[in-house]
DNA sequence: GCAAGGTC
């Protein structure tokens, strides 16, 4: 971080003298006491109730030293950290900082949601306390996190590694608990996808050929109709239905709806909906654009990345930004454009995490490569399509009937392409019908009774993963990224590339673990997102005062430690293959062989040891690093 | 050697 900075300035409005300085993120983190921090030093069960210790970690001791200087001179400490839960806990870390060498201190809080002079004003000038009830939700999470990911991966690893030590090298078996429903999520894709049969469905096919309205070159085009009824998966209906039409196939256009239609221009910009698009679009991982992004902001070319919001603040200064893109070769006609009177307000999404606006480009760079040059010209355009008009277009919808039976076809004309001039991400092409006229008759020139197949779903994307875990409150804007890649990490998962698109496909000891979780049998596995969004609850109930913190964790550590102690019971089961039940141990061999179908194209020149119990037969994409030892 | 949450 470098040297620590204070500002000083006087602020007549309050008759008061400023020292201005800063921390970044938490000052403060949690571990358990010397007693409890050795692996062998304890039981991992005692941990759900060992005591825990608050420290400065060393990275922080500078800003520290540097607070408490200017608490010691100091009447009042105002805290301007992110208006945000987590920022409330941080404004109390510094707090306790403050108070220890200035016991008189008066402890304000700011609040504000954007970096606009009128807001710094009235919030300096309409000074609050701080939410010491958003703070205890905090504390109470830390909590919770640290003694049930402590205990769950202490018991693992030493489990595991007693008897696989050789196989595991030393490897770390983690449980936590946003990275265990991250990694539910792609083990039970994957299932579905293993499981699925296809199914054959038929439907009803007819098309009429007609030259289009504008189409001089001689050339027929041809408008298919979708049958009302989609597809069926009865044959014998379908047939039935089929040979009605057939016997009077005339057609008769009911109904010609012409209407306008637009295709809305995308909302404001939050750090998922970054990384969703960018993984689907970019080709990079929700981690590198985070990266790559936070590097930009820190050269002062993007907003912060870090953002929940989809809205921007009625006052923000749209022109000043805009006017700055004006200088660029690619985009830049199209931002004067706006600053001619093309420009239309954003459309307002529904989150405000209270902290952060949507990120933007805070400055023209014409000279980046690679990577950022991708990020930078997504947000870029984004946030210039955010501000310009929506797409126009004329649509045309014919519903047509054949002895009762309904079909339909729709045609677009694209009027005004508007923000899709400077947002190719987005398509959006014309496809006219021919002409047609309500009551008109015409014999389709094809009607046939058409086979199908139901399709396989497609693995997890990336784009996928971000999405559910952001559905699920599995993670924050600034943490997704980096549960996805702890289990990559920790080889729970492997990316498969087929074609252009990354898939994830969990490995071996990854369906093992969700397995061996969800075999417990209970209703809210370790592996789902239930008990994380409980925690998530009951923060949010501590915040509102309806629940003390200390009812938070009793609670929630006493759930978590009855699914301790049954995964530990079957975690010594499938250890001790002597005395696993048979019930666990068909379960394991099941999944072991089922994977191995699934994985094997990927090893295939590694021979499967019938002599390992199943359930460790560990199988990465990275031989190199996670390989079964030979004992021939 | 454990978590998740900040952020550099």
């Amino acid at each position: 971080m470098g040297r620590t900075s204070n500002y000083c300035f006087d602020y007549p409005q309050t008759n008061a003298s400023f020292t201005v300085t800063y921390v970044a993120g938490h000052i403060t983190e949690l571990d358990f006491p010397e007693t409890h921090r050795k692996w062998n030093s304890c039981d991992p069960f005692t941990l759900f109730d060992a005591p825990v210790e608050v420290k400065h970690p060393q990275r922080v001791n500078e800003l520290v030293r540097n607070i408490e200087i200017r608490a010691r001179g100091s009447d009042m400490l105002m805290i301007w950290t992110d208006c945000d839960r987590e920022g409330e806990y941080i404004g109390y870390e510094i707090a306790q900082v403050c108070q220890k060498v200035n016991r008189r201190i008066k402890i304000k809080r700011a609040r504000f949601s954007a970096i606009i002079a009128d807001q710094i004003h009235r919030a300096a000038q309409n000074p609050t306390n701080l939410d010491l009830a958003q703070a205890d939700a905090v504390i109470a999470r830390q909590m919770l996190d640290l003694r049930l990911g402590a205990a769950f991966t202490r018991m693992q690893c030493m489990a595991l590694q007693n008897r696989f030590g050789n196989l595991l090298e030393g490897k770390l078996v983690s449980y936590g608990p946003c990275q265990f429903p991250t990694l539910g999520f792609v083990v039970s894709r994957y299932e579905q996808v293993k499981a699925f049969v296809p199914e054959t469905f038929w439907y009803i096919y007819l098309a009429l050929n007609r030259p289009g309205e504008q189409n001089g070159r001689g050339r027929e085009d041809q408008t298919v109709f979708k049958w009302k009824r989609g597809h069926l998966f009865d044959f014998d209906v379908a047939l039935m239905l089929y040979e009605m039409v057939l016997e009077r196939p005339m057609a008769t256009v009911k109904k010609v709806v012409k209407k306008n239609t637009k295709k809305w221009k995308p909302y404001p910009l939050t750090t998922v909906d970054l990384q969703k698009s960018g993984s689907r679009l970019l080709r990079m991982s929700a981690k590198q654009i985070l990266d790559t992004a936070d590097a930009l902001y820190q050269r002062g070319i993007l907003s912060y990345p870090r953002t929940e919001t989809d809205q921007y603040d009625d006052q923000f200064d749209f022109g000043q930004y805009i006017q700055k893109q004006t200088s660029s070769p690619e985009w830049g006609a199209f931002a004067t454009r706006l600053r001619q009177g093309e420009f239309s307000k954003p459309r307002k999404g529904k989150k405000n995490d209270k902290a952060h606006p949507p990120i933007h480009p805070t400055a023209y760079a014409g000279n980046l490569a690679g990577n950022e040059k991708k990020v930078y010209e997504y947000v870029t355009r984004r946030f210039l399509a955010s501000c310009s008009k929506d797409a126009e277009g004329f649509q045309t919808t014919i519903t047509v009937a054949v002895n009762g039976e309904e079909f339909s076809a729709s045609g677009l004309l694209v009027l005004e392409r508007n923000y899709l001039e400077v947002f190719p991400y987005d398509k959006w092409s014309s496809h006219e019908l021919p002409p047609f006229e309500e009551g008109e008759e015409f014999m389709p020139t094809i009607c046939e009774l058409r086979e199908g197949e139901t399709t396989r779903p497609s693995l997890l994307t990336e784009a996928d993963l971000v999405s559910l875990m952001d559905k699920n409150g599995i993670g924050t804007d600034a943490t997704i990224a980096q549960h996805i890649n702890t289990i990559v990490e920790r080889e729970y998962v492997m990316e498969r590339l087929e074609g252009n698109t990354k898939y994830l496909v969990p490995s071996t000891l990854g369906v093992g673990l969700v397995h061996g979780y969800n075999q417990i049998g209970l209703e809210k596995s370790l592996s789902k997102p239930q008990l994380r969004r409980e925690t998530e609850r009951s923060m949010v109930q501590v915040c509102d005062r309806i629940k003390t913190k200390d009812d938070m964790l009793q609670e929630s550590i006493e759930q978590y430690k009855e699914v301790f102690i049954l995964a530990r019971r079957e975690f010594n089961l499938i250890i001790n293959k002597d005395q696993a039940s048979l019930k666990v141990h068909k379960a394991l061999k099941t999944v072991a062989d089922e994977v191995e179908g699934m994985v094997e194209d990927e090893v295939e020149d590694q021979p499967a040891h019938p002599h390992l119990p199943t359930r460790m037969m560990i199988r990465g994409t990275d031989r190199h690093q996670l390989q079964a030892p030979d004992v021939e």
